[in-house]
DNA sequence: GTGAAAGCGCTAACAG
DNA sequence: CTGTTAGCGCTTTCAC
């Protein structure tokens, strides 16, 4: 027995609606879709009855008929932590414009999981998957045995996937650059470990900013260490017990950075008077609060984000993409490099 | 034209596995379920030729005929901020047990955008939806004409709708108990806006478990300002600026906890044989980095979305919920109180 | 302009 | 044990 259309019925369908206005199905589905040619009265009608019926149509009904299934699936490896939570902000953002959903999925950087996810979003006929990583080393390739588009943004696979990443060379330029504008020649780099791409790079792009200023990184002023706000500290130690004349340091992340200014105030040292600090990531939760305000690098994640969606949809939309792309870094300035605050443009010092 | 089986056909159906198998579509079906009785060499062979086409089941296709899409929608408040970050972990594992995936939707505290999600999940025919928020004041409930069922996570509604939250006052407690274990009996408590009923709620506790214990919090020696390091600093000034013999410090939050160890350093006054410190969220970027590093409260948010998982799966198993369900929170010592480290028992002090 | 019918890919009776 | 049939809710021809 059907239920009654107007009643409880826990599921109005287009044939409720339909019957209730007093047409047919298929014209129901017209009208609510604004296709084909029909008389407004039909149309008004048809809309009224399925709005006072809460009536929704059924999506999966509709994918299955269309072939697609207008979602998404995010895989993320870092289960939403500092690096993906802006990025899946702004792949979000991009797909919710053309009424795309997305799936999450926490793949938390194992590879078991990574393949459960993917068959699991396969069977749901996602139209594409971003894979959302927290390093930019090249990881293996997400293996899907299906055409539908694959990207991976924060992340590397080998050079056939589309890959996007911030321009960390390009980061590290910019922040030397801006050292150097502030009438500091003499700079150190404390940053994270040399296995990182993303260290690496940065040094190249200080590198690059100091040689085109007839500069370079003395011997003992380029130290690499972990992560962590300690090394920032111990660094400091290291960097000023050889009573070099520093004037200024570019640290390899915020983290880092704070622990140098905590250092460095404790020792007497000003900054940025007597020295300028630049720090990398512009995580504002440690950024905003040490003492003073970090002159820091902003990836842009939230950016990067958006093109990861945008460059789906395109890929959805049959063109498709690979090879690297990079995305500019930005400089925020604040206190501790002494510069004046002043809006900065993001293409600046970049390297294309 | 059918595409042949075998061929680059983008999309292997069930047909062409049961043709390829030679079985029918139905027999098919049971094979890949696992469902009726059917021989063992039928079942393997269907599974075989299903595997070598590349076979993944239309779960549209499937969704649409049981009625039930097996996914649920999470709106958050804060775009995966440090409190739905966790807890969507929680959730997500809690419902991957059951096969269920994950619709994102980033409400970002925004009604229009959450009525927009909501409509478009309904329209997903999601099973269930939890929205994850990042204060625990009430909000307004979400109109949801339908009956899938809805739960609040970090977030309250009104008492008609299941909410899950911390058990702040418990909390509470279990800080300042500590803090008294420990010999110190004059507290001072620095936390953030009377407006938030957490602030209040861990007051609470702080001011049940010194009363238990005949003590009480001195006039001057309880401070509201904004969740900020530097109101912690600030409030220190305030503090000590009135000489007052204060022993131990709650603090509402880690942030505001480590802007209170970093201006004690700074006068001199020594955490913890001086003053102990407790925090509360056990955010390990702060706590951890904090000179010394923090004992804090921990919120338990992602057992808190495990929880919440755990709850839409029985609502949707048709066992409705309700009201408020608070989840304990933990002492996480480390050695800003002056304890040894330890287990702790995380029902400790609870108030029921 | 509108209705009727076919079918998206799958599962679930019911026959055989 | 396996095949056939009838839909799930919707869109989309194609007639009228």
């Amino acid at each position: 027995m059907k239920t009654e259309p107007g009643l409880v019925g826990l599921r109005v369908t287009i044939r409720d609606v339909a019957r209730t206005a007093g047409v047919a199905v298929g014209t129901a589905s017209k009208a609510l879709n604004g296709r084909g040619h029909l008389a407004p009265e039909t149309i008004q009608r048809v809309q009224q009855v399925a709005e006072k019926l809460g009536f929704h149509p059924n999506d999966l009904a509709k994918s299955l008929v269309r072939g697609r299934s207008f979602t998404v699936g995010v895989i993320t490896s870092d289960g939403f932590g500092r690096f993906t939570t802006p990025m899946v902000g702004g792949i979000e953002e991009a797909l919710e414009t053309e009424q795309i959903s997305v799936f999450l999925c926490n793949g938390q950087g194992d590879a078991e999981r990574e393949r459960k996810y993917v068959r699991s979003l396969l069977e749901k006929h996602v139209d594409g998957i971003i894979v959302a990583g927290r390093r930019t080393d090249p990881r293996p390739r997400l293996e899907i045995g299906s055409r539908i588009p694959v990207l991976y943004a924060y992340a590397q696979a080998d050079p056939g996937m589309l890959c996007l990443l911030p321009d960390d060379e390009q980061g590290g330029y910019i922040a030397a650059q801006h050292l150097i504008e502030q009438g500091r020649h003499h700079l150190a780099h404390i940053t994270g470990p040399e296995r990182f791409e993303a260290a690496r790079q940065r040094l190249a792009g200080m590198r690059r900013a100091m040689s085109e200023a007839d500069l370079s990184i003395s011997v003992g002023n380029l130290l690499h260490g972990p992560w962590e706000e300690s090394w920032g500290r111990e660094a400091v130690d290291e960097l000023l017990s050889k009573q070099k004349s520093i004037d200024g340091i570019f640290c390899g992340s915020d983290q880092i950075a704070r622990g140098v200014c905590d250092a460095l105030r404790e020792r007497g040292v000003k900054v940025p008077d007597d020295i300028a600090v630049v720090g990398f990531d512009n995580w504002d939760i440690i950024a905003a609060a040490t003492r003073p305000p970090l002159t820091t690098v902003d990836m842009n994640l939230r950016e990067l984000g958006q093109l990861a969606g945008t460059r789906l949809l395109e890929m959805i939309g049959g063109n498709q993409h690979r090879g690297v792309e990079r995305l500019p870094c930005t400089l925020v300035i604040r206190e501790s490099s002494g510069a004046q605050a002043m809006a900065s443009d993001p293409r600046r010092g970049g390297i294309d």
